[in-house]
DNA sequence: AAGATGCTTAGCCGTTTGGCTAACTGATTT
DNA sequence: AAATCAGTTAGCCAAACGGCTAAGCATCTT
């Protein structure tokens, strides 16, 4: 389950605006129509549209219009490429202490077998 | 512990980019000098410094100079506030299923009362 | 003392981002 | 049929981004 290389740009750059992760927050807690979801926002609707497309864009978000209204949802397992990377970051972090612990290990063993 | 309103901003913002994670990467396994960092990237020198500039505004990165070179490595717990975002925006997530399910749940019993 | 090395600063450039207004389209309500 | 409502498109704008070159400034090295 590979991720596209620019995945997790748009994902990570989608995530870098407060008013994108606040839409995000609301969402989780229930689909909404762009108007019910702009209402806190102090943003004309196109600008705060041009939000919402791009979070569906990163593919954090799912549209879908019907009459007049288009009603936005989240899309349940959007995250996981950036919890992938944070792990397998602080894996690669432990593996460095782990190895560090082996080096300490060895250098206290070398010492008490005297120099 | 919280957090500054705009961290997750530029936090993000710092991850949204394949230079500055394929860097942060390379620190996991060690800390290093701009130039031997800059290595593998095909870039110019003051281009790159921007990203490590970038990382280390973000506090993903520290950097300290000794002589004329400057060595960067990564700061261990920088990572966790975009973890707790996460980890939050999931909770929220959850918790409305849990409603949901709740929700669900005495549905059936109501029905299983006899409407 | 001279030269090479390792950044660093300054300044330019094109693209993207995040905001706006004005005007338009299509559905619903009255 | 007219008015309202929910998005949408188009076009403008300033600031930020990501890249570059050229030149400067300290160390080391020779």
């Amino acid at each position: 389950m590979n991720l596209s290389p620019g995945q997790l740009d748009t994902l990570f750059q989608a995530l870098g605006d407060p008013t994108r992760r606040a839409i995000l927050e609301r969402l989780a807690r229930g689909p909404a129509t762009v108007t019910e979801l702009a209402g806190p926002f102090d943003m004309a609707l196109p600008s705060f549209l041009g939000h919402v497309r791009r979070l569906e864009g990163a593919g954090l978000v799912e549209t879908s219009k019907q009459g007049r209204t288009r009603t936005v949802k989240l899309v349940p397992g959007a995250f996981t490429p950036v919890r992938s990377w944070l792990d397998e970051q602080r894996a690669l972090w432990e593996g460095r202490l782990d190895r560090l612990d082996d080096y300490l290990t060895r250098l206290m063993k070398e010492r008490a077998d005297g120099s």
